[in-house]
RNA sequence: GGGCGUGUGCCCGAGUGGUUAAAGGGGACGGGCUGUAAACCCGUUGGCUCUGCCUACCUAGGUUCGAAUCCUAGCGCGCCCA
């Protein structure tokens, strides 16, 4: 155990979260000593996942650094019900294959951020899927149509008259009913998850245990700074994405968003970060650096700290050198000219991957966004002498580049 | 089942039968500036064998010299009535 007290380790618990029902609760948890049992529920729903996704892991890592033990509870159960949370409409339901494939992929990117030695692993098929009537009627029983309307996704559904299935009903339940298998103490969730944690509590409570601590974490905006990270928003940083990739990507979020990163998806002690975020506050520290640091200490996070360090340099070189990168993609172009003796430079840029269209690699060169050997191509320049373009490095933009071979 | 309304480019949204590839905004992209951004300024934003050609305003027909704009049917969406 831990030799910090336990007033500490609720204040570095508490770092980046939206809320905990009761802290009080929490802190006498805390004061108890021995490990507590943290419980996090997923739906193999989405088979990629990104750093919006690992925040709750993220958290999970910081209840293992204290000390604490960690349930993963893989959904593959209720993901047969499909989780009404946020949705204003019947989620599909996933088929049994689906879910394991899901599973496999997502089990895979979370121990990259969990500690296995202090992880159990359950699937919620286990309970669930064996419930039989008797006892699932019993287990309903102690939830009220009422109390479950309450809750607002269900509640506009209905005043709105959109359908919901009557087997939606039962997510909450069943999710609750997992906490009361593994005996959960704290129970961690996105912030749309609020009411799921707290069925969680109520079930516990009147099975005759103690009830659960929710914990929410807020939900993490993607690198435009403003939409939810997601993949449909095109926003996200992908656990799987190149170092390079990560760490542009980091680097290309508003500063605002910096101190919520670091405490959301940094593996930055929280102390550091309470530092950083007065810092920054007292104009003391240049955001540029603060950037730096966070964009090295996560691409760390998912590599080593060798590729956080080249990948800054491959950065510096980009951006602030706009030097030509080494691990620039190849192309093999067919330089045969046509008859006028020339080629058709806008069309290779298209057939090369670096434009969407002739017509739109016609505007880039007009535009001079393209380059040639660090020259910006004169503006109506779409046909060009083979020689011109012999093993040419070319700069589509900021981000694209292209050796030709 | 009936009535009314609506359907435009990535999104929102204007649109008079005839310079309409379609106003305006957002987004995105490119350039400048910079600390990587943000903010700000400028430009671009259907495709192509590109001073021209082709395809476009839900779909299919029709009227017309000419239609996103008028008519018919279908499909989608909305509201009201049953």
């Amino acid at each position: 155990m831990s030799p910090i007290t336990p007033e500490e380790q609720l204040h570095i618990i508490k770092s980046g979260v939206d809320t905990v029902v009761p802290e009080s609760l929490l802190l006498e948890k805390l004061k108890r000593g021995g490990e507590l049992n943290i419980k996090l529920g997923v739906d193999p729903t989405a088979p990629d996942i990104h750093l919006g996704h690992a925040v709750p892991l993220r958290k999970l890592r910081q209840f293992q650094e204290l000390g604490h033990h960690v349930t993963l509870i893989i959904g593959d159960g209720t993901a047969l019900i499909g989780d009404p949370s946020g949705r204003n409409s019947t989620r599909p339901q996933l088929t049994r294959e689906q879910i394991a494939a899901n599973a496999k992929t997502y089990v895979d990117q979370a121990f990259k951020i969990l500690d296995p030695a202090k992880t159990t692993l359950r699937y919620n098929s286990e309970w669930i899927l064996d419930l039989n009537m008797e006892s699932l009627l019993k287990l309903i029983s102690n939830f009220t149509v009422a109390r479950i309307l309450e809750r607002d996704d269900f509640h506009k559904r209905y005043t709105g008259g959109l359908p919901i299935s009557l087997h939606e009903f039962l997510y909450p339940v069943m999710q609750a009913y997992d906490s009361v298998v593994i005996k959960a103490d704290v129970e961690i969730g996105g912030s749309d998850q609020l009411f799921n944690l707290l069925a969680g509590r109520e079930l516990m409570e009147k099975m005759g245990m103690e009830p659960q601590v929710a914990l929410t974490l807020p939900l993490l905006e993607g690198t435009d700074g403003v939409q939810k990270m997601s993949k449909s928003y095109g926003n996200y940083i992908g656990l799987t994405d190149a170092p390079n990739d990560m760490f542009g990507k980091v680097m290309s979020i508003p500063d605002e968003l910096m101190v919520k990163y670091y405490r959301l998806a940094s593996t930055e002690d929280v102390a550091a970060i309470d530092e950083i975020e007065r810092g920054l506050a007292a104009d003391e520290l240049h955001p540029n650096k603060v950037k730096r640091a966070l964009a090295r200490n996560i691409v760390a996070a998912y590599y080593d700290e060798e590729a956080a360090q080249a990948a800054e340099a491959d950065f510096d070189l980009k951006f602030k050198d706009h030097g030509f990168p080494e691990d620039a993609p190849t192309y093999a172009a067919d330089l045969t000219p046509g008859e006028d003796g020339t080629v058709y430079f806008a069309k290779l840029l298209v057939d090369a991957g670096v434009a969407p269209s002739v017509s739109e690699a016609r505007r880039l060169i007009d535009g001079g966004g393209v380059k040639v050997n660090g020259e910006a191509v004169e503006a109506k320049r779409y046909n060009v002498e083979p020689a011109f373009l012999e093993d040419a490095k070319i700069q589509v933009g900021k981000k694209k580049f292209l050796r030709l071979v």
